[in-house]
DNA sequence: GCCGATTTGTCCGTATGTATC
DNA sequence: CGATACATACGGACAAATCGG
């Protein structure tokens, strides 16, 4: 793993704050005295500033100085979302973390889908429906589509385990981003079915498109979460 | 209002690629095309491209240029959750927007409130209790608390209207980062009182704390929305 | 209120590395 | 292999905001 320089840094001041050796409230060194501290060039620095502040850890402030503004999270809390995936999430919750697939296909891409979906119609998709547990709850029904085309010799046993593994590991194809949106809807029998649905009624829905390392869209997911488990999180900065 | 140049061929290019000009699947224009475009140096585009990036709008690949990924929104889209304001919804969807102030007082921050929601213990508080309601019906309960030093002369009739007006242009504070988290709750017997809740038993409800420029949580505010209209939007990136 | 020091914001030019075609 | 394109990094210059004297 190639690290570039702004990385290391953008990493280095990050665990600090973490550390709260740069404590919530607090200002970080100015730029010219971390310019030192790096042994780089001010925009490197910069650089590094600027990631921290799309994280949400710091802000910035002209004439002042950098604040951070970062406060640790509960340890209650449990994050779904982010382009973590689910064996991710479960490892960083300490949980255990079971997929069944409960459907493995091929299917073509009608005109009312492919509008759903952003595919074009027409397009052959590999449809994989599996049901995530974690600590043996039934928590998530994930329904994927992936373009057969990008995904080839997909099976049911790498379903199984991780797809995003396969993807990006076996077949070398890197994920850059992914366009995501929540709703809720009613369970519908399925989700009472496969999903241990507990005292809701109803699903939070991810919907995701995601596209490859060539900008083109690879996959279209639905997420059905059960919602005692489901929490997103999220930064918004405001633009001038 | 002062314009950077960046902002300028980040706000060009962007409009040109909302109406397709640069179509969805293409590629725009390489760098140094786009320098003796807009006469600047290498930095000012590739910022430029960085916010788009950021945007969701294009994707760099390097070696191979620059796709677009932006697809225009379907007219049905409704979003309530976004960075954008209950008003601004509201307009963007020719409903009629109205507020009921349900409660307003002032509070002192308990050990607990503090914890859940970042303020301090002893902070003095406005309390602010709203219904928003869309086209006749009541849609989302928001329930604020903002640091009475920082929002000082606030009142029933100022909350009736928007208090991020009155903040932002009358007290001329600058609202900078906001921290957000999504869950699903049952909705108490508060909710059911104050909202149409529908066929569903539960609320989204959107957590949110405000920092101003100066990098000071000032807000803290729980929205409570019925799940029918709620609808959020998100672009991810991922990091090498 | 002014001035100077400090700090972040914007912009430029250049050089080199790396991936793609 | 060379040409093209994006990625990283450096150094310098000036603007704008803040703060203390």
């Amino acid at each position: 793993m190639p690290k570039a320089k702004y990385d290391g840094i953008y990493h280095s001041i990050k665990k600090r704050i973490e550390a709260q050796d740069y404590p919530y409230q607090s200002l970080l060194p100015s730029e010219n005295t971390l310019i030192e501290e790096y042994a780089c060039s001010r925009n490197t620095v910069r650089r590094a500033l600027a990631e921290l502040v799309a994280d949400g850890y710091v802000q910035t402030m002209q004439g002042r100085g950098v604040r951070v503004i970062y406060q640790p999270v509960g340890k209650t809390t449990f994050t779904i979302g982010g382009i973590e995936t689910f064996q991710e999430t479960a490892r960083r919750n300490h949980l255990r973390a079971v997929t069944k697939v409960t459907k493995f296909e091929t299917v073509i891409a009608t005109e009312q889908f492919a509008a759903e979906s952003g595919f074009s119609e027409g397009d052959e998709l590999w449809a994989v429906q599996r049901v995530r547990y974690l600590d043996g709850k039934a928590l998530i029904l994930d329904i994927n589509y992936f373009l057969k085309e990008f995904v080839p010799g997909l099976t049911p046993e790498i379903a199984a385990n991780s797809i995003y593994d396969y993807i990006e590991n076996t077949l070398g194809m890197q994920i850059i981003t992914s366009k995501r949106r929540i709703t809720v809807e009613h369970a519908t029998a399925r989700d009472e079915n496969l999903l241990d649905m507990g005292t809701y009624g109803c699903v939070v829905v991810v919907a995701n498109q995601t596209f490859n390392a060539a900008g083109l869209l690879f996959e279209y997911t639905q997420s059905r979460h059960q919602p005692d488990y489901f929490c997103f999180q999220d930064i918004a900065t405001r633009k001038k």
